[in-house]
RNA sequence: GGUCUCGUAGUAUAACGGUUAGUACAUCGGGUUUUCAUCCCGACAACGCGAGUUCGACUCUCGCCGAGAUCACCA
């Protein structure tokens, strides 16, 4: 089967996690066929288009690895694909439908529209513009909007996600199809584009399953034969019932990846919001997807956003990048994301202080703040000695004097290295007649003065023998 | 208001006529000689309500309730 899907954002803003599955499960199906996945920009308003969206759309599309394969940059045989740049195409089927009597061009006000409107209104019946439809219309001319000349009737048409559907006559009306600026509606420049593009699969939000009979009404005038429609239900905002948007405060999605959340997870993440292949799966790569994607499985309600479960599943893709990759490979993503203070030091340390905490970052960022004291010397504070919980019990003399055992052994000691710190903790432990709790509290604690840290003797063993007895040192004379 | 859609634990979901209603995140406990995490083990927790069909219903039908979408010269 020959599958050409597209994703046709329009150019106001960032993409955000709300809709950026109307892009990936265009992309999983086209790819799922060896089809084509379209990018069309659809910037027929022009007061709501933004500067340089269009990069940002880009942007999130390349990051995540949905390459389209026809469309802005690459181009592709059925280009310009910004709707702005084919307003003559437009033009054209709106003569074919002017001339088939199938448009007419609206001189009426739009006041007067509104009054109809409000008669509607108040007197509690539904609005239909053909009912007011105007008896005589002039030529249709730049400055007059061109609207389709609705016939009633019924529609049923099968929504791969919905299932079966149908709508009465009273859902078709006499919709915009050129507005007066000369630029199409969406309504009508997306079944012209679809068509002349060769889109096979329609994608996009449940919002358009109501205008769906209008559109099939647009196939039918037109003579154009009926893409698949599919209906994506909704992301939800974290609380409430509403969609996720922006007023919700949705991020953009490059924004997770400027906050260290790895493409991969968010691939994952996003593609499993409302879809699951059956199975009991919960990692998958991107070529995972392809393979098991399918249109059927995709869930008709809509589906809430849960950052927690994101972040679960950027720490899961970190781990695996680094069991099956290797350090080099996890290494090489995490440019940009460590404290300043990591500037002066080489490759080959930051990759040994990579290997040893890896597995307690959720994102790339956390390297920031959980790694600061392996590339300088944290900040003396005895407080956070003595309120511990495992040291309060001890007083000031015993630490102290712990501290200089301790220190006496590991200057003893020959190799560097994490086995026999190992053993040299171990033999601690009965020479200071301390719990591991608290021994190993106090170098820890002594050595880093963070919250949490690395196995001890992997920490001792990075920060390497002068670097750990001159801190351990300098914590004893200051208790 | 008209039309349409949706409804399994807090969240995402599985099962689709017969199961102790499964899994994951979150939460809470426990284990892996310190911490935080990883990893492992365990606990908590769900079929919106009411009829009907049936020997039997989360699964089928109807009604109700709840939630959402749409009714723009926005997409």
């Amino acid at each position: 089967m020959k599958v050409v899907t597209r994703f046709a954002p329009s150019p106001t803003g960032y993409i955000h996690i709300g809709n950026v599955r109307s892009a990936i499960y265009p992309y999983l199906l086209a790819k799922q066929n060896a089809g084509k996945m379209i990018l069309r920009i659809e910037d027929t308003d022009r007061e709501r288009y933004v500067e340089g969206a269009t990069e940002l759309i880009e942007d999130t599309l390349e990051w995540l690895g949905l390459n389209w394969d026809e469309g802005p940059i690459i181009g592709g045989p059925h280009a310009p694909y910004f709707q702005s740049e084919r307003k003559s195409i437009y033009h054209d089927y709106a003569r074919r439908l002017i001339e088939s009597g199938r448009a007419y061009a609206d001189p009426t006000p739009s006041e007067e529209i509104a009054k109809y409107r409000e008669k509607c209104s108040k007197e509690k019946i539904p609005f239909l513009y053909r009912n007011f439809r105007p008896e005589n219309t002039p030529e249709w001319e730049p400055g007059i909007p061109l609207r389709f000349k609705a016939e009633p009737k019924e529609y049923a048409w099968h929504d791969e996600v919905m299932g079966d559907m149908h709508a009465g006559p009273e859902v078709l009306d006499d919709i915009i199809l050129i507005k007066k600026d000369g630029y199409p509606t969406y309504n009508f420049a997306h079944i012209v584009d679809d068509a002349e593009m060769g889109v096979t699969h329609v994608m996009r939000g449940v919002e358009y399953l109501s205008s769906t009979p209008n559109y099939l009404a647009l196939y039918e005038a037109l003579n154009l034969e009926r893409p698949k429609l599919v209906s994506l239900p909704h992301i939800l905002a974290p609380t409430g019932n509403k969609k996720l948007g922006k007023r919700d405060g949705a991020k953009s999605v490059t924004e997770y990846r400027d906050d260290g959340v790895l493409a991969e997870a968010m691939l994952n993440y996003l593609a499993c919001l409302g879809w699951n292949d059956g199975t009991e799966q919960e990692i998958y790569t991107k070529d995972q997807l392809i393979k098991n994607f399918s249109l059927e499985r995709i869930q008709s309600s809509g589906a809430r956003y849960d950052e927690t479960k994101l972040l679960w599943y950027s720490g899961q893709w970190i781990r695996k990048i680094f069991d099956e990759q290797g350090v080099d490979v996890l290494y090489e993503r995490t440019a940009g994301f460590w404290p300043e203070v990591a500037d002066n030091f080489n490759n080959d340390y930051k990759r040994r202080v990579l290997s040893i905490i890896y597995d307690r970052l959720k994102t790339l960022s956390d390297l920031r703040e959980m790694t600061a004291y392996f590339f300088a010397a944290p900040a003396i504070d005895i407080d956070m000695l003595l309120q511990n919980k495992f040291l309060k019990k001890l007083s000031e003399a015993e630490l102290e004097s712990t501290l200089k055992t301790v220190i006496s052994e590991l200057t003893k000691l020959e190799d560097w290295n994490a086995d026999s710190l190992q053993n040299t903790l171990n033999n601690l432990l009965e020479l200071t007649n301390k719990k591991p709790a608290e021994l190993f509290s106090l170098i820890r604690i002594a050595v880093s003065f963070a919250p949490f840290s690395p196995a001890l003797n992997l920490t001792l063993e990075v920060l390497g023998r002068d670097e750990s007895l001159a801190r351990l040192n300098s914590v004893a004379r200051a208790i």
